[in-house]
DNA sequence: CTGTTAGCGCATTCAT
DNA sequence: ATGAATGCGCTAACAG
């Protein structure tokens, strides 16, 4: 029992009466040892409540086990279920996952990857979305750029024209389309949007989406029909507040997200209007918990789509040279219970 | 533009023309150093996009900048609220948040910590309920008390009598024994309880607490009055089919967690009963989103839980020595949509 | 198969 | 105020 603030491997080694490789080799099985040798490393290990110190690890130029994760808000569903996915597969390759949130402020997001560059990353999965933002991207580009070229890998979710990252892309703008579609074909006429920032490129990318998808049907979305907020669940009841406040005709609300669209529902419930008989509403997502509720949404497969990224940033197969590999993720239409038929017209 | 693997100090220190020992300073404000030569240096860093190598920075003895957090799923809202909180007070610390999933395992919990233990983390935070389990505290406590005379902090939320670490203790009893007494006053006499395993310790204090608070208004909860499932919303909603297929006639159904309750009200709407009007269900935590949808529950201020878990860990007025103090947290009975009075007995 | 030694990149003494 | 030198704990050559 030393009274040095960590046991070392030369504790152990002493302890052991072996000198520090063969302990290290011991401990590490890199290389054969004796039996009876790496017998005593190892209980002498076990004695002593040795870890290894990881830093100390990777600066001899031994492992590299974290990946990093960037997102905006881990309390957002969205962005829980993708890391849960991260995490899975970051636990079978033994690493350990340093979580980042930025609250979807661009400038802590590359304060982010500096730090997480600083720990030395084996990887950095960039999940929030990306920002319009022509400076910014050149400005993260410049950062991810020496990361790279120290060996770490990069993947993205949902982005980046200019990045050629590792890309895992769901088909927000696809599956907007087909939502609308149903929606139409349910027999909404009266649309309205209610959504995040757009420059988020999630956000725009959905919005587009919608407006392509209601433009196909001969309907068109003016400004007036859109209702931004922040791109979450008090984004969505403010958006919608002010929505019910212009008086707006829609038969069919649809929200940019799950979770705005909960808060939607709810602004929808406090004004005395009732989901889907005054008003139809959808989400995008299909986020866990949402689900049980009912909403119509575009199914993602969040969790995959975290494990996948991760897996592309891992998988040398790109070769450290070619990356810009995009995987695209399709969302589904899922018919729940906050949409249905519109109500004949009021009046007339 | 060097071809090495990564930007160094050194470099940096050519670059400028200065030594080591300067350039260090320099970045790291620590000495005064001459103004000139500063202006130098920190060109010359940027220019070649220098990070500093955390791993050698740790090694020297420098900084210790992260801190982890050990939960058992980020993708329940209950974990994910917690450590928005932790990361919130990490990030005014400029500290990185990591994050280690144990998926309720023990054993993972046990590795975990390990894990960032070689991390060297500045401290730990084990965010899930503990186990009750004699020989998993003992070693949990083998493996914590090393670390803590390395200069590691631990807190924790909810636990561990054994543990004399400092604590975050949310009132699970108190507050579900006066949900209890809300139910009782709202005229509900039939009770069942649908639970998590009852090895967790924050599912142990909640049942408990169901049941002291049943004993006090004369009613008893018999084993047969209570259906466990696994702590998650599929786990909620199983042990409510069990409920059912049981044909247990309570008009109150109390979940251990919001997330459970989820689950059971969904299976009470697939069999074909609605809430409240035939059955009261509540929940424990209010989580976010889940809070829009009206389930009656104990609200527990979880991000100031996870606030709070971290600040009492980095606070050292404590003092390296005096440690195991605990901060209690109250629940609130919040009374929604999802409970109301029973209706009147069927038959008689 | 084992022991000795040289860094990894940095902060920090200690001498200037 | 600055520079040279030491060591943090470990792995990976390198010799034996």
């Amino acid at each position: 029992m030393s009274d040095r603030p960590h046991v070392t491997l030369e504790d152990v080694a002493r302890s052991a009466e072996v000198s520090l490789a063969t302990a290290s080799r011991a401990l590490n099985g890199t290389t054969r040892v004796r039996d009876d040798l790496r017998e005593r490393v190892l209980s002498a290990a076990a004695e002593l409540a040795y870890t290894p110190n990881a830093h100390a690890q990777a600066l001899a130029g031994g492992s590299r086990r974290t990946v990093g994760v960037i997102c905006h808000d881990i309390s957002d569903p969205y962005f829980a279920a993708i890391t849960r996915g991260v995490m899975r597969v970051a636990d079978s390759h033994g690493l350990l996952v340093m979580l980042a949130g930025t609250f979807a402020d661009p400038d802590r997001e590359l304060a982010c990857v500096s730090t997480l560059r600083a720990q030395r990353a084996s990887a950095i999965l960039l999940t929030g979305s990306a920002f319009e933002d022509r400076a910014w991207e050149r400005r993260m580009a410049a950062e991810l750029e020496p990361y790279r070229r120290g060996g770490g890998r990069v993947a993205v979710v949902t982005r980046h024209r200019s990045l050629k990252a590792d890309t895992v892309a769901p088909d927000n703008r696809g599956g907007a389309r087909a939502l609308v579609e149903a929606m139409h074909g349910l027999g909404h006429r009266r649309f309205a949007v209610v959504t995040g920032p757009t420059r988020l490129t999630t956000v725009a990318d959905r919005v587009a989406g919608f407006r392509e998808g209601l433009a196909g049907l001969g309907i068109e979305l003016s400004e007036r029909d859109v209702f931004a907020g922040s791109f979450d669940r008090d984004g969505g009841y403010e958006a919608t507040k002010a929505l019910l406040a212009a008086k707006h005709k829609a038969t069919c609300v649809l929200t940019a997200s799950d979770v705005m669209a909960v808060g939607a529902v709810s602004a929808l419930g406090a004004a005395g209007l009732s989901v889907p008989e005054d008003v139809s509403v959808t989400g995008f997502d299909d986020v866990p918990l949402v689900r049980d509720f009912g909403l119509t949404t575009v199914g993602l497969p969040l969790e995959r789509i975290g494990a996948e990224a991760l897996e592309l940033a891992l998988d040398d197969a790109g070769g450290g040279g070619a990356r810009g590999r995009v995987r695209r993720v399709s969302g589904e239409v899922l018919l729940r219970g906050s949409t249905a038929k519109p109500r004949r017209r009021r009046r007339g």
